[in-house]
DNA sequence: ACCCAGGGTCATA
DNA sequence: TATGACCATGGG
């Protein structure tokens, strides 16, 4: 039901306002950043990025140059530090290797967004929710992130079922949004979150929800 | 004490 | 292709 999705950018978006993602100062950051945040609360992540900018690493080749145990150091608070110091590591390995490592910002001039995506995914720990969160958020294409708050409300609006593909929820979404439109991808995405950690977790919470109308909880689901 | 967080990789069937 | 184990910290 691509027309809902539509629907849900505006409701969310009055009931909200705008949420400015994603929070970084530079797309190196946004990148470092959606690797971090793998399955990670992103207050943990922001105390991680904080020791990287305290050691001056938030560099490629800074990154890339720093004993791995220092790094992984930097990354304790985020969780899970060995594996990222990996996967940080390989990013930055990437962006060198096109010829970004001075510009990061520039990947977004190295081929079209289909080729981008491709290469990215490629990277050792970059997987399709990240490629396309460094797409949208640090390269400013037109791509629709889709996360598990995507396929929770996707599921609970009645829409789809809880193990609905990665790709098919996204053509879903994306669907539903004016082509070519990077901003409002940017904003639907950050919404979606911000109405996951108030209401959609665990225990759903119905009361206040600004989709509560809508949404098919408590009702039959068809698939 | 338990559950979850803005996932991804790898081994197994 | 589709599960399950694993990775690790911090807050509710």
């Amino acid at each position: 039901m691509p027309e809902n999705w539509s629907v849900v950018y505006q409701t969310l978006l009055e009931a909200f306002g705008p949420q400015h993602w994603w929070p970084a100062d530079t797309p190196l950051e946004v990148m470092v950043g959606a690797i971090l945040t793998q399955n990670t609360a992103w207050r943990n992540v922001e105390q991680a990025i904080a020791r990287l900018k305290a050691s001056g690493s938030l560099e490629v080749r800074a990154i890339l140059e720093r004993p791995a145990e220092q790094l992984e150091q930097d990354l304790r608070p985020a969780g899970y530090f060995r594996v990222k110091a990996v996967r940080l590591r390989a990013l930055c390995r990437f962006l060198e290797q096109q010829g970004c490592a001075e510009a990061p910002a520039s990947l977004a001039e190295k081929g079209d967004t289909a080729s981008l995506r491709q290469r990215l995914l490629d990277v050792h720990g970059i997987g399709e929710e990240t490629a396309d969160s460094i797409l949208l958020y640090a390269l400013e294409k037109p791509v629709m992130v889709v996360d598990a708050y995507t396929r929770r409300l996707s599921q609970r609006m009645g829409w789809s079922g809880p193990r609905i593909a990665y790709a098919s929820l996204q053509k879903d979404v994306d669907a539903g949004l004016p082509p070519g439109d990077t901003g409002i991808r940017k904003e639907l995405h950050a919404l979606i979150v911000q109405l996951g950690k108030e209401f959609c977790r665990a225990r759903p919470r119905c009361p206040g929800c600004p989709l509560q109308k809508q949404c098919a909880h408590g009702r039959p689901v068809s698939h």
